[in-house]
DNA sequence: CTAGTTGCAAAGAGTTTGCATGGCG
DNA sequence: CGCCATGCAAACTCTTTGCAACTAG
């Protein structure tokens, strides 16, 4: 139950200043891995895949599964408290789109209440259409 | 825009069948793999991807990417006009399960009337706690 | 016969692990 | 210095592709 300390290094600081900046994105190892490159700062894949569980373990960073990515998506959140955001997917153009939405407290309620259910609200992901899309369908 | 006709062999009977048997489960190519060996029918994995392909274009069946399987899920839906249901998904026991609900419909039009987004409820997966996993918690 | 089907082997994509080296404290 | 961190290469898992052999119609 003892955790190890943690050193301060070149990479750990770079990589979370990297998922800070890309706030309210979604964002692949990969891409953060070519962010950093841009910046002429070169860290191995490695390693960022073991910050980001690292960072997923502390909170600060929330990891996604979502269908049509072919990869894990990170998204960093802050230490806690945390507006919620309701994450929705479009299936045409493949834009990921938060909204702050109090729908998701009624849809807490409702799975509570009615199937005794406790709906992590944090991880909602819902698929579909955006507005663009629908209209131009 | 013409379809190419489809022949009828035995491998494809044989994974509808599967998935039919386990309806209302969700079943990746792996397991309907081993399924079909405990039954003396070895299919190779790629034809059962394949086939798991065409039965999702053709409706029949529908594909999952869930959070903690690391493999698609599928799950058979039939032909069609099925009744919607929501999967949740439980964290702690890993358990998913299929619930009917109204909910769905509320859901949509919320999206529909306040994000302008079309909300595909078929996808729908919530994450969280089930029943008995918050009892014991 | 002809075109769709099968399945092995191999390629791919994303992620994890092993291990020797590097660097924080 | 001890111990964690780093990163390359290799292993791994799931899925897709290439291709020659096969088979339903």
């Amino acid at each position: 139950m003892k955790r190890p300390k943690e050193y301060n290094t070149r990479q750990s600081a770079d990589i979370l200043s990297c998922v800070i900046s890309c706030q309210n994105e979604f964002i692949t190892a990969g891409q953060i891995s070519e962010h950093l490159k841009n910046l002429g700062k070169n860290i191995g894949l490695t390693t960022i895949y073991r910050h980001l569980d690292k960072l997923e373990s502390a909170g600060k960073v929330r990891r996604y599964v979502i269908d049509g990515v072919s990869c894990a998506s990170y998204q960093y959140v802050g230490g806690s408290g945390e507006k919620d955001h309701l994450r929705l997917k479009c299936e045409s153009c493949g834009g990921l789109f938060n909204v702050e939405c109090d729908f998701a407290d009624e849809l807490e309620r409702h799975f509570a209440a009615d199937h005794r259910f406790i709906v992590n609200t944090d991880k909602i992901v819902l698929y579909g259409k955006c507005e663009r899309c629908s209209v131009c369908a």
